[in-house]
DNA sequence: GAAAATAGTTATCGCGCGTAAAATTTAATT
DNA sequence: AATTAAATTTTACGCGCGATAACTATTTTC
């Protein structure tokens, strides 16, 4: 290995034979240096391990590699996959991502923005809370950034949104629960900040409606990131106050509808579609643990790695090409229906 | 707000009539100004919106202000919970976390070290995998920075650990099956690479022993970090096969608890205290969804909010006061039994 | 109110690297 | 072998700030 270590980039010109500037090409872009130089190079490297220092090589350069990626709550295990697939798609495209949670304060989202910005971030992929999500900070922050949300879309702002089409497969489960039983009733938090939630009811009215049923929404009360908890206490008091019309409720999302599974449980219902079973609860998501909910819950995925992928890298491209889109891109994909046993 | 864009510090000097090394000092430490000139940069700041660039700051510096965080998994909830918790703590100690998980893969883990490393971090807070960590790794980069670990041990290695008191822990839950039912058998996989696993199943042994009772463990087979999987798939074989010698299992840690709670609700037993009750399951970690299983699981809470500022205050000692430990610090926290319908 | 202590200023250097221009070498083409 | 294009080297400057020394101004102390 390295007799003494490489303190710089000239050093490493000295010891390698290979002068600084073709070194700094060499860095920031090994194709871009002929074939026998980088072969040299990378000799070298494995001779004296030296690497560029890091916040020397960002100081001038506008842009950095760093990618900032930004959820609104890591301890959701929706982000924390998201956030994970995402990271994976930076890494393998040669950038440094980083990673921040909101830990569901909307106010911190804008400080992770905020603190984003003195790291010149090449790009920044944005799952934002939605209208709780400060509006303003968020399209200025677009204006010296490049931009794409996923998740959640606030509406023209940034350069492009991906995310899962609430209507597409919100028709889907409503058309399944319709088709396998009694019609839904929609179970969601009053006031929710996530614009799903709002596209998800508007989708659940309008299916209803094409499928010829009357709907029935239940909101409940509730603030904070404690979904399960909300599920539970309020579903859980629908369900023996006898307060849903029919026996099969839809839940905004699986997390309340997990609440609800054990509110259920606890009641000593049996949840499903057999004949045994007193009533039918689907969620939407296919939240990791909806596999091993008591019954299994059939819910709505959402295809997580597609999401991450595209969100990334139409990010790449938007960077890379230097230019900033024409046209505000929004990408949907569909969701897909994860039948499991409780409706 | 400012009329143009401060470019610089010295830019900033000029319109706020301070100069550049008083400011220097401001931003490094604000009370190391006197109190009127603290007042007049702050007024200035106000107007012009300005900031030190983050990479000339940090380029010559030795020591940065940004602490790493580095976890197995942020997939699993536990994880991410005690992140935010270490994430929060470095924040309102005016430091800058930075949150990289090793997504289940040790040589992840390596590789963040190691980008780490490049960024010249203050310290870092470190949860290993523990077995299936590269040991000479992390002491080599322990060498370079105060590296406090958390939750995993690594022996001997790093300035200070923060854990669980697995024996205090796995005796509080042993003995309260063994008052309330039949003695528990104990569940794990066949190969855990995390050190706890060991200690709990040693502790178990010592248990059961000091309670008089003839231990059985049951070791599946599994890789991965799909613990629920496992515990669904092989556990729900042991109960099929009647592999349990009592009706009592506790689990290595909730997760596997949760996926044999799904099995044995799809072999429709009953699983709880109660006299109608088929059998008992028991978990380890209050895991963040354990509270809604069906039944809820009964296990031994660990104290996130303690581990996460004890290991945080403890690197934030080390680091503030220039000085290696003398002596490697380890700190195990009690564990609390948390009772609820699972056992 | 003068001496002593504290805080701020000016001037200057260095950090490690990006980058541009000009000079030179190397490789590819005819 | 001569021509040309491409890659590399030399040289030189700049980025934004940390750090220090030598002064000067402001507060504190008695």
């Amino acid at each position: 290995m390295g007799q003494q270590k490489i303190r710089n980039m000239e050093e490493f010109a000295t010891v390698s034979g290979i002068s600084r500037p073709t070194l700094s090409k060499y860095f920031n872009d090994p194709d871009s240096v002929r074939r026998s130089t980088r072969e040299k190079i990378e000799a070298a490297l494995s001779q004296h391990d030296y690497r560029p220092n890091v916040y020397a090589v960002n100081q001038n350069r506008r842009k950095t590699r760093n990618i900032g990626v930004v959820v609104p709550n890591l301890s959701d295990p929706f982000f924390s996959e998201i956030g994970r697939e995402v990271e994976l798609a930076c890494l393998a495209a040669g950038y440094s991502p980083i990673l921040l949670s909101s830990h569901g304060n909307p106010a911190q989202e804008r400080a992770n923005l905020d603190s984003l910005l003195a790291l010149k971030p090449a790009g920044v992929l944005l799952a934002p809370f939605g209208k709780a999500s400060d509006r303003e900070a968020i399209a200025r922050f677009c204006r010296d950034v490049p931009v794409v949300t996923f998740d959640a879309n606030v509406e023209g702002v940034c350069e492009a949104f991906v995310g899962t089409d609430n209507f597409q497969s919100v028709e889907l489960i409503v058309e399944y629960l319709c088709r396998s039983g009694e019609p839904p009733c929609f179970f969601e938090m009053k006031t929710p900040s996530n614009p799903n939630a709002n596209k998800r009811r508007q989708a659940y009215l309008e299916a209803m409606e094409r499928h010829g049923f009357a709907p029935h929404i239940h909101q409940v009360p509730g603030e904070g990131w404690n979904f399960e908890e909300i599920g539970a206490t309020e579903g859980g008091r629908l369900i023996s106050a006898g307060a849903f019309e029919t026996d099969t409720v839809l839940c905004s999302n699986d997390r309340l509808a997990i609440g609800m599974l054990s509110a259920a449980y606890e009641l000593g219902l049996r949840v499903g579609h057999g004949k045994d079973c007193a009533m039918r609860i689907a969620g939407q998501d296919d939240h990791p643990f909806s596999r091993y909910t008591c019954p299994p819950l059939t819910t709505i995925a959402q295809d997580y790695g597609a999401i991450a992928n595209r969100a990334a890298s139409t990010l790449f491209r938007i960077i890379e090409s230097e230019t900033r889109l024409t046209e505000r891109e929004e990408t949907l994909f569909d969701g897909k229906l994860v039948m499991r046993a409780s409706a």
